[in-house]
DNA sequence: CCAAAAGTGTTGGCTGTACACCCATGT
DNA sequence: ACATGGGTGTACAGCCAACACTTTTGG
């Protein structure tokens, strides 16, 4: 423990700057379609980046907390509420004003969102694999979202806001694969599914796919859980 | 896939209320001392919540990012920088005035960090497990920087910005101990330590406690790395 | 000589992974 | 009949947790 001399000072309240600054909300919106783990972009009416692909997001209205915000926009953009959404990171450096922007991620059943019909800032689905460039630095956004994804999958139930309320366990695995982008062996997904108490069976069975009925599960909870 | 109506329009740009706020960033500092997890706090010397304490920050000087100023307010209360500092959480809620709140956290060498002395908001290290009431909400926000650091410390070498460049694996295991408030096994937490090859040995020797002589380790990277 | 910390291996249980075949249904 | 997806068990490997004693040094 060595007694240093005393240091700096404390800094003068003089010296601030300006202490108020834009605030948005951007939402990064993802589901699973057609085996493929799909974002939802909208096509910018407004410069900047006019025309360019972009995360949907706007400005707080008054008085308004960030993730009253993102529950608004997810609504307006997709028609669904009661999802899984979660903050993601917060940015200060996203355009060159300094504005501060609070990214969500949230997850959506495809079957269930439709679509805002607007002819300009429409909205559409494309693969967070493949997508096409996008304004500011919002492809950075989605991939943190993914790796967050990709890691709370593990150990939560978070797929439950990307399935309707009854699945098979074909359809639940097909989801995990197309998040993890690689295919899962079915005997030890549906053992740990089963024994780690994330499903549980309804008594009813399904014909999803267009051949042999199967045993059609539910989710224990439908709300964020972790094991 | 029913076929349902169309659904809301996009919001007009007439509704928007106020988009501007005060942005400010708060620091949750954390260090190992004598055995225990310890929080920096500072007393607060102007209204509101005078004379409570509360967690270090303040608002963002012109142009400055959020990262920016929370390195700017560790290096304040503290005088140490490079050390381990991940942003923690966003609140749009923590006053009444909705003024925005970004949370980091860090973490610090006792033995580095040396105290601002001031006479008003003076700062001081309280045992996380048993510190003053807090201001404002500043309690949930030490919850969830502990929950973050100890998920941490599981798969990554956030320890490496709690100690020296050298150090015993016996103080090394303490400070695992006094983050995750439980006894470990020496035998299993060496093995781990050192299979995973979190940290390596150095030449030296040293005598910390005032005893046997030990084997001196470093952290492999001392930089954020998860296993 | 006593107190305090350093150092060192083995075992059992659990968990994750690899792997292949038959069945029911619809076309 | 065949194509498609549903459903099932076992064996091995790696990881984690439990567990006790000897050595060295300083006081």
């Amino acid at each position: 423990m060595p007694a240093r001399s005393p240091h700096r000072s404390s800094r003068s309240a003089a010296s601030r700057g300006n202490a108020t600054r834009t605030v948005a909300v951007l939402v990064v919106i993802l589901t699973v379609d057609e085996g493929r783990l799909r974002v939802l972009l909208i096509r910018r009416s407004a410069e900047p980046h006019r025309d360019d692909w972009s995360l949907p997001g706007g400005l707080l209205l008054h008085d308004e907390t960030f993730e009253a915000a993102a529950i608004r926009k997810l609504e307006e953009e997709t028609g669904v509420a009661e999802v899984f959404l979660e903050q993601l990171y917060t940015f200060s450096d996203l355009d060159e004003q300094g504005s501060v922007a609070v990214a969500y991620f949230a997850l959506v059943d495809i079957r269930q969102a439709l679509l805002a019909e607007r002819s300009d800032w429409l909205p559409a689905w494309f693969p967070v694999a493949d997508h096409p460039e996008l304004a500011f630095k919002n492809k950075q956004v989605v991939g943190y979202a993914l790796s967050r994804l990709r890691s709370k999958l593990d150990y939560s139930n978070v797929a439950y806001s990307l399935l309707p309320e009854e699945f098979t366990l074909s359809q639940l695995q097909g989801t995990y694969e197309a998040i993890l982008g690689r295919a899962l062996d079915k005997r030890n997904f549906r053992k740990r599914m089963t024994s780690v108490g994330l499903v549980e069976p309804t008594g009813r069975q399904g014909s999803v796919a267009r051949h042999r009925p199967a045993q059609l599960y539910r989710f224990r909870e439908r709300k964020p859980v972790v094991f």
